[in-house]
DNA sequence: ACTTGGCACTCGGGAACACAGAGTGCTAGA
DNA sequence: TCTAGCACTCTGTGTTCCCGAGTGCCAAGT
């Protein structure tokens, strides 16, 4: 149906029409890409790829626009990722290193994808799911309260204030805390439930209001920040592009963490660390936004997801490349730290 | 110059512009505004006020527009700050309440204020400087690096990772931490850094070199972190209006922590707590743009700023309730907890 | 069977134009 | 000092017209 000199038009389409944000004739197209054939014929192949719904036009007698369909094919089999320069890889490296915590890791990454590809970049935080205790922190504040630190392998510092139900001696604090870190170091997240289970059975019997006062907060703490902060930046990319939702649904979605969330997508099963690419009305919520999006984390064990969001209309390899990579080195960053 | 009606009059040319967004006719005013003159009085007044520079026209028989001098004489004398409904009060109070940390409460201040005054809210976190120490928390990771914990009296939690010199033993960093405690429990951050100096020479000669890495780890986190980090929502409600200086450039002021940190202003020495408005091009930076700013914390001791950004073309007295009102009532909850 | 040149056709978008309506400034009168 | 009337000046809108880019189709060429 689709022979290669189609493909071919279908590709020139693509990259010219992303270049100059018009709709491509077939006479520009003949000419501009060598494609050694008369405007006549390319109008032909044109015709067979409208008819399949690869391309459209806006009006009779204008040129031809990409279809979803279309950017679809031409991502899958028509474009290879584009790798970045030297010099960009070494400012991406050395940008990052700088980091000092966790939050400064992400800021750092977020920032630096959206001035990459000049579009919307979005992080979203190290799940704690699958990152383990490094420490649990139980810091007395005044009689009746403590403070409850826990540090994650990844850097990760959650705390919460604790309003105990009656007055607890800094000794059994004290003690509590050593029981927690022996039982709790270095295990999965996912695996303090149970392992806390039976903790106020092994405590004298007086403490036990306090330890379960305790032991919810840090559940709570451990199901509510699952995997809800993400944030965003080059918000002003925007200003430029034309969306068919609109620039206001754009940014209304962009400050809407639960739907950031959708957009970004669960990593796909098997391999998380390969790209996504939700073209169009292809994405949930937004239509009319395409979105580049890879999970992120050591190897095995992927933390998170990272992305860019543009309009349909984008280069995507070079966003592709630009995101393959930024989220290599954060990878990298995290597992180092 | 300007006697009672000519005011009157400035002040029916902003109320109206302000609702219908079009420059405004005698005809109209002198109907809406029951001010028992005919139009051609009207207009006697307008010439006068444009005479004055309060008032402009977009061309020759179009109504008339506020300037920045007029806003700003409708702000100063002309207007009076309308309060919030008792429902608003109320749902302001009850989602403040729900905060369950630092974080949680600016980013719900944020989003209130964003949600209620339909612009971009913009607040900046708790300054440092003028709160206290709670505790200091040193934790052994491994041997050869600790975790440096900072909480202080607003619930703000700091960390840094610190890569010690020297292998150092657990019972000397416990000896370290409760040293430091002693030395800093209450005291205002401000005065830390003499509290600290003579901290090396009470110690072991051998500990010198990791304490040293320790402090200066500690000190730059108290200057860093000075009055850095400041946080926006609403962007969406920028979508609508229309600035002269692009909406681009606004979008990237908000995402440039040093541009909005101007924009907020420093307080203003007597009286912290008093609204600022800037209006158009009294703002450093961004031209079109007015901003209603404000200090919060509890009474005399001011943390930090929080307002609003939006079109010079606002509602001042309803934007300038809202941002007050917030302001009020986070100070609240920050006293509280 | 595919490619090419020719040709008529279709729209979108810009230029030219007219026109209604809102709003003004000015002057003369109450 | 205010008011009424009047001539004037714009902007915005609707209409018409026309150019040109681009197409689809057909017949001829390879």
């Amino acid at each position: 149906m689709l022979d290669d000199r189609k493909l071919a038009v279908l590709r020139a389409i693509v990259e010219d029409y992303v270049s100059t944000n018009e709709p491509v004739g077939s006479k520009a197209l003949a000419e501009r890409h060598n494609l050694k054939v008369s405007p006549a014929t390319v109008r032909n192949d044109m015709a067979a790829l409208e008819e399949e719904g690869y391309i459209t036009q806006p009006h009779t007698s204008a040129g031809r626009v990409p279809t979803d369909k279309g950017y679809r094919l031409f991502v899958d089999r028509l474009s290879q990722v584009k790798p970045l320069s030297a010099a960009e890889r070494r400012a991406i490296e050395t940008f990052l290193a700088g980091a000092v915590d966790l939050d400064d890791v992400v800021t750092r990454t977020v920032r630096l994808l959206a001035q990459l590809t000049r579009q919307v970049a979005v992080v979203q935080y190290p799940t704690l799911t699958r990152s383990t205790v490094r420490h649990v922190e139980i810091v007395p504040l005044t009689e009746r309260r403590v403070m409850l630190v826990l540090i994650t392998n990844t850097g990760r510092v959650e705390q919460r204030v604790v309003e105990l139900p009656e007055v607890v001696e800094d000794t059994r604090i004290a003690h509590l805390r050593a029981v927690l870190n022996a039982s709790l170091d270095g295990c999965g997240l996912s695996a303090v439930p149970e392992l806390v289970a039976d903790l106020p059975e092994r405590l004298p019997a007086e403490d036990r209001p306090a330890v379960a006062t305790i032991l919810s907060v840090l559940l709570e703490t451990l199901v509510e920040r699952h995997d809800e902060k993400i944030v965003f930046a080059g918000a002003a990319n925007l200003a430029g592009a034309d969306f068919t939702t609109g620039l206001r649904a754009v940014l209304e979605a962009l400050e809407e963490q639960v739907v950031l969330m959708r957009l970004l997508g669960e990593t796909s099963g098997d391999t998380p660390s390969a790209l996504t690419v939700r073209i169009g009305s292809e994405n949930p919520y937004l239509h009319g936004t395409s979105i580049v999006a890879t999970g992120y984390g050591s190897g095995d064990n992927q933390l998170a997801r990272l992305g860019v969001l543009g309009p349909t209309r984008m280069d995507y390899p070079v966003t592709m490349g630009a995101v393959r990579a930024v989220a290599r080195y954060v990878s990298q960053i995290l597992a180092a730290s």
